[in-house]
DNA sequence: CTCCTGCATGCTCTA
DNA sequence: AGAGCATGCAGGAGT
């Protein structure tokens, strides 16, 4: 019951339905006629007193009440590290409930659906449409005390006194309570979108083989979206709406406070949502169900608490919109700060009877990219890709999942209500996050686990994106240089590497898929992502996977760690000089692709610039140049590309000679490390090296064509960042370093036996002030494919 | 210049 | 096809 109900209807006694026998509520003893009423008997006068007080005291704004949540919080934040992070892809039989022991049974035998209070197990419950009633009950007599689930919907709870008339197909919702009602064979189409699964499997009601599978412990943990306990019939919810809390959290919830929690709808809130604008927009259908009327567009306030007993006052109002109306909430802005929301995170309504008192909870995204996604109710397994936990609506404690657990609990909830203090920072946040979560992210169905792997696999990418097979790439010469240009987007191969011989000779190796055998390539060979001995028609003796491999164990474990190292040192800086840049994830990539070019310079004495790793939407300026871009531009070319260009050239020029004359103040440098003379670096950049092939495969291709083509002619590196001296160097440095390594390990024998040249140790210096540095400052040799973000780019008109 | 407000637009989803 | 809704945008207010 809302608040903004009129009195009668929120007095609690008869109509109120909440009746408290033996310290259990039951709520089945509404009228009819109130439910059929519904909201529309609400007197929108009344919606000003949104909240008796006794609301509060009783449910939440009790200390007892809030120590308990905080209890919960506390309880659930201790025994389910990550359960509501798994989504309901995971076998649910395996619940953390479960694993936690069988002292957090419930009286519902295997359900398992209390972890909240082992004292205080919540075992009374009547879900019947949706909402619980739970009461607390002596441990020491834990029991059952159900409804008869044989009691037909017309009588319904106090929640549906607020629904539509019953009877109406939308009413029979798919839970195990009208499962068991309905049998199977009774599911409306309503339940269908939901597969009609059991979601109240704590509704043990024999007979029924979904109530049997239910009680096997699983369905407690089951986010299954609870078609709401009440709404008009006019304005059902849609599915994507339907709150979606598990049995466990309903539970421990209401029983834990004596009261009834009735999930009304829940929200994925969209980036604007989340937004800085603090307008939440309302499903249309849930507005006009669970919200006061309004007929006025100024709406009116609503107030809602959230779990730790915060009341927050919104301003519920409409728009006009295409004849209709837009519902929104207004002033959330410090109520999202406060949960810690994002866009793609879950904002939860509920309401505590009795009372009504409407609170606002959360479940957090598994991952910020997790955003809206029409799909995430329709889920074939009917949860919610953002499976956090609506525990956490009542505990908060936010714990996104991933690696944002750690911001989100070092967040202090402690604040008072309204109180936007101390949430500066996640404005800032939200500030950037918002505007990156837009429209089409919304519309981005990537799952938070593929966001996940994709973040993986982001730093890895690079080790595998290589020109296409196919590519011939379009010579550009602006301003003498030249630059090449591929029509088509990088391509994923498999990851291989490289070895150099001092004279040039080079190797690449892969291992076998299917045996794990290194196995000796061409090195201009590019790998699918699947490859095996079979596939190795460059070495028909070393064709099949019994063969045995060219090099030994331990050269592969050399060869491997040697690798290993360099690509560990090689993200190292790299992600060094990304914070230290503070560049945007397309940064990373432009700034690793970056680091991977200058390796991949350091080995060859010349390569043309290519672009082998810009994906579809890279926003380098070659990938933005006009289709004016292609092809030949004259010296005289003013297009976007020449011009930036030219300044990044100049700005090159500069930084070289800046450089230059740094170096002669620095005389130390040099006399600590004499042999890094420029002819030295140049053997040792010609020497061995062990790279993984995201540099190398470019390197390779272009390898081919450079040590032809090459080295004397400048060419300009449309992805090196001019701005990023200090990446560049220490990209150079970082190969310097892996040369060493691999040198100075047990890659020498490996060298040896290959015939490979290790480098000196005395090439440890990370301080790049060779010459090579300097040419590729100075643009005398411009390589390298990372490509570059806009940002960049915009760093430089400016 | 930034922020806020109200509305409009257009995409997406549902019936 | 219509409704819902996410978001863009213009105008006004505030800083």
């Amino acid at each position: 019951m809302f608040p903004w109900h009129n009195q009668d209807q929120n007095s609690g006694e008869t109509i109120g339905c909440a009746k408290m026998i033996d310290g259990l509520y039951y709520f089945d003893e509404i009228r009819r006629d109130e439910i059929s009423n519904g909201f529309d008997a609400v007197t929108g006068g009344n919606v000003g007193l949104l909240r008796p007080a006794s609301v509060k005291d009783q449910v939440v704004g009790n200390g007892t009440n809030e120590e308990k949540l905080l209890q919960l919080c506390n309880i659930m934040e201790a025994n389910e590290p990550d359960h509501f992070q798994k989504s309901q892809r995971v076998d649910r039989s395996a619940s953390p409930a479960q694993n936690r022991g069988e002292n957090l049974r419930n009286p519902f035998g295997e359900v398992g659906s209390s972890f909240f209070n082992m004292n205080k197990i919540p075992v009374n419950c009547q879900p019947s449409v949706g909402s619980f009633t739970y009461s607390k009950l002596d441990t020491s007599r834990p029991h059952l005390e159900l409804k008869d689930m044989k009691e037909p919907l017309t009588q319904p709870s106090l929640n549906i006194t607020l629904g539509v008339p019953l009877g109406t197909p939308n009413f029979v919702v798919p839970c195990s309570g009208s499962a068991a009602q309905e049998d199977e064979k009774s599911i409306l189409p309503y339940q269908q979108g939901q597969r009609s699964r059991p979601i109240f499997p704590k509704l043990i009601k024999t007979g029924t083989t979904v109530n049997s599978e239910a009680r096997k412990g699983m369905a407690p943990l089951v986010r299954i979206a609870r078609p709401p306990a009440e709404g008009r019939g006019k304005n059902q919810l849609l599915p994507r709406y339907w709150p979606r809390i598990t049995d466990q959290e309903l539970e421990q919830l209401s029983g834990d406070l004596n009261s009834t929690i009735v999930p009304l709808f829940e929200k994925v809130l969209s980036a604007s949502d989340a937004g800085r604008i603090g307008r939440l927009v309302l499903p249309k259908a849930c507005a006009e169900a669970y919200f006061p009327p309004i007929s006025q567009s100024e709406g009116l306030p609503v107030r809602v608490q959230d779990v730790k007993g915060n009341e927050w006052t919104f301003q519920f109002r409409f728009w006009p919109n295409n004849n209709s109306r837009m519902y929104v909430l207004e002033g959330v802005t410090p109520c999202i700060q406060s949960m810690q929301l994002r866009a793609g995170d879950t904002v939860t309504f509920s309401r505590i009877d009795p009372g009504g008192q409407l609170v606002m909870g959360f479940r957090k995204a598994t991952n910020s990219t997790d955003v809206q996604d029409a799909k995430i109710p329709t889920l074939s397994n009917g949860s919610h890709p953002g499976d956090a936990s609506f525990s956490r609506v009542f505990q908060n404690l936010p714990s996104r999942a991933g690696g944002d657990a750690s911001l989100h609990k070092s967040e202090n909830f402690g604040g008072r209500s309204n109180d936007a203090s101390g949430q500066q920072p996640m404005l800032t946040m939200e500030k950037k996050g918002a505007r990156n979560i837009g429209s089409k992210s919304k519309r981005l169905l990537m799952h938070s686990e593929d966001a996940l792997e994709l973040r993986l696999t982001w730093e890895e990418a690079q080790d595998l994106l290589r020109p296409p097979p196919s590519a011939n790439p379009t010579i550009v010469t602006i301003d003498d240089h030249e630059f090449e240009e591929y029509d088509e987007p990088p391509v994923f191969g498999k990851r291989t590497i490289f070895t150099a011989r001092p004279t040039g000779e080079q190797k690449q190796w892969a291992q076998c898929d299917d045996c794990s055998k290194w196995r000796r390539l061409p090195v201009d060979v590019l790998l699918p992502p699947k490859w095996s001995c079979s596939d190795n028609v460059w070495d028909l003796s070393r064709c099949t996977c019994s063969a045995p491999e060219e090099i030994s164990t331990k050269e592969q474990e050399n060869l491997l760690r040697a690798s290993k190292d360099f690509k560990k040192r090689k993200i190292g800086k790299s992600q060094k000089s990304i914070q230290e840049l503070e560049p945007s994830g397309l940064d990373a990539l432009a700034s690793a692709a970056v680091l991977g070019d200058s390796i991949a310079d350091l080995q060859e004495s010349g390569t043309t610039t290519r672009h082998p790793r810009h994906r579809p939407g890279c926003t380098c300026i070659v990938c933005i140049q006009p289709p004016s871009g292609k092809g030949k531009h004259k010296s005289t070319c003013t297009c976007n590309v020449c011009l930036t260009v030219k300044r990044r050239f100049k700005t090159l020029m500069l930084r070289k000679k800046k450089r230059q004359s740094e170096r002669e103040v620095e005389p130390l440098l040099q006399d600590r490390n004499p042999q890094l003379d420029e002819t030295e670096m140049s053997g040792t950049l010609k020497g061995m090296s062990l790279q993984t092939n995201y540099s190398e495969n470019e390197g390779s291709q272009s390898r081919m064509k450079d040590e032809e083509a090459a080295s004397s002619s400048g060419q300009i590196d449309l992805n090196c960042h001019p701005d990023r001296e200090d990446m560049e160097l220490e990209g150079a440095g970082l190969s310097t370093i892996s040369l060493v390594e691999a040198a100075s390990q047990p890659v020498d024998s490996y060298s040896k036996q290959i015939g490979v040249s290790s480098v000196t140790s005395e090439q440890q210096s990370s301080q790049p002030s060779s010459m090579e540095s300097e040419r590729r400052l100075s643009g005398e040799v411009y390589h390298g494919s990372g490509h570059e973000s806009t940002s960049d780019g915009r760093r430089e008109h400016h």
